[in-house]
DNA sequence: TATAAAATGTCAAACGTTTAACAAAAATAT
DNA sequence: ATATTTTTGTTAAACGTTTGACATTTTATA
């Protein structure tokens, strides 16, 4: 693999000069850049970015802490973050790092060891005490980690108020929520809680199912079954849309149609549902915007590690109507 | 950010001890290992992959070079991929090159940069020449770069036979194929030839249509409405699941019930197809065998640069038979 | 206690780049 | 022709690690 060196020979100049041209600075000749460029051309010469960064020069590698790609909410915001990276010159390290806390601390290390510029963490494991220790600069999607990682989130308490809204408006009475698992300081609470705050106000049925973030979409439905089985509901609200995707099917299969004698709404309106289910009403996480506002506290706090930034960035939500509230 | 040598200082012992101890090499004994250690917690020291890579170790960084994530088959791939080198140790660098040449050289260009131990490619852009120049390891999913890039599919052919298969055993005589555009060497082409090569043996009506890979689910629903409408086709094979949902869609809106009035095939198979439309019957790639596959040779390669492959690698596809075929 | 073996240390070069300081050469202006 | 400016070169140190050569100290063995 050419280096530095033999662009300098096959030009004839220096090695200080090659440098001076890769880099631009001080003063140089048109000729010299071209016949510099030439030879850089004739080797397919690419300056090595492992000395470059560690003679000082940023990696321009962002670290991304995922909970997973699979999910399409997760694979949407990576796919969001990998463009509007690639267009400011970054590149990414995924991270999936699932519900194992453990793989959480070995990527983190190894970010650290590799001297990513920043990272973006979304994960779904707490008392990850590494991001405290951890000096560089990271924003958190959704998740509180540590004092001075700011947090980017949608605004899940209007999210919740506003699937509430739309039960109502289209008249259901006895109400249910299936959520994941509850965890302190998850933003599903949120989601609850601004729903709730609406229900309040009416003198209405409201239950809570819970079911575990990781169960298999097989044992979900078995639950979402029983569920409906008992036919005492006439509205959901699922805080995710997977989990609706579920509903759909076990009403489908018990005869219960929607929005006729059940209504629905999820939560997060991906492009995926939006695109082959949108028939689902939901409640939709501006994914891009969210990306945006990360990405751009990120390269504040790479420029300027010092510069203070808020704790909440909190970014309003949208409902998108479908057919499974009328 | 700690260096070795402070923890050389720390534990009171020389920089090439503690080197020694991280490499584990020479003879050392439990006492200095041990103030060593203790030295590295204390100052969470993190040693500088790039300094260790420029000094001749490999940087354990594989960059994966795919369509997109978003797309729920590439999004399993990229998890099955990130899972299994995870465990190797290796981290990945993502690239998603979309449908843009110009993106994917770019990006090749930056993996060499950043030495990489080698590339997983399987991307949808053709005629990227550099694939030939670049020297390091690279293994290709589904497509063919260069001379001695080995290529890891799965059986396209044979999957195209079992759709048709599919259709012919559910009692279908008016076949339509729907696929992507078709581009030279797509593995797309080897779906169709294996459906062609079992229908052509019997007299059936057969027609194929077209849908630009990259057009939106609007555009593409559209067409199929448009196909469907005609009510002169009893089978549908599809060359991807996503397509085969808006078929779904599209027939219910038009009342041309599934699998009464019409079959459909889809292909690929994803977890997420299987876990939230079963009722789809379609070939799945086994992608995580291909996987497996691809790191296996990637990393034989990465060992022993010279060591000679073979030029295609085709795994086995299986039929998943939901009830979109009797 | 002498001797061998094991553990540690010192030193220095190397990986490929950046960058500062300074000197020399070439081009341009007066 | 001289003075000035621009371009290029030389040299060397630095980034943080690895590794080899060799020397010295400590520990175990006979």
């Amino acid at each position: 693999m050419a280096t530095l060196d033999d662009i300098a020979k096959m030009a004839g100049v220096s090695a200080t000069t090659v440098s001076r041209v890769i880099n631009n600075y001080g003063s140089l000749s048109e000729k010299t850049k071209t016949k510099v460029f030439a030879a850089m051309k004739e080797l397919n010469y690419q300056p090595n970015s492992l000395a470059r960064s560690l003679k000082g020069k940023k990696t321009q590698l962002i670290g991304v802490i995922l909970p997973g790609v699979g999910n399409p909410f997760f694979g949407q915001m990576v796919e969001e973050i990998e463009n509007q990276l690639f267009n400011k010159d970054f590149r990414i390290i995924l991270c999936n790092a699932g519900n194992d806390a453990k793989k959480e601390r070995a990527y983190l290390r190894m970010l650290i060891a590799n001297r990513v510029d920043g990272i973006i963490a979304g994960s779904h494991n707490l008392n990850i005490e590494e991001y405290q220790k951890a000096d560089l600069p990271i924003i958190s999607f959704d998740r509180y980690l540590s004092e001075n990682i700011p947090i980017v989130s949608s605004d899940n308490y209007q999210g919740g108020q506003l699937a509430a809204q739309a039960l109502l408006a289209s008249g259901s009475k006895k109400l249910q929520i299936i959520t994941g698992r509850n965890r302190p300081n998850s933003p599903t609470n949120d989601r609850l809680n601004g729903f709730k705050n609406i229900i309040k106000q009416h003198d209405l049925q409201l239950d809570l199912t819970e079911i575990d973030f990781s169960a298999t979409p097989n044992i979900k439905s078995l639950k979402i079954k029983e569920l409906l089985a008992k036919k005492t509901i006439d509205g959901i609200f699922c805080t995710d849309d997977l989990t609706s995707l579920l509903v759909m099917r076990q009403a489908k299969n018990l005869n219960i149609s929607i929005p006729n004698d059940l209504r629905l709404v999820g939560y997060d309106g991906t492009n995926f549902i939006q695109d082959y289910h949108p028939e689902l009403t939901t409640i939709m996480q501006p994914i891009s915007d969210i990306v945006t506002m990360m990405i751009d506290l990120l390269l504040k706090r790479i420029d300027d590690p010092e510069c203070q930034l808020e704790k909440n960035y909190t970014l309003p939500v949208k409902l998108i109507a479908g057919t499974s509230t009328i």
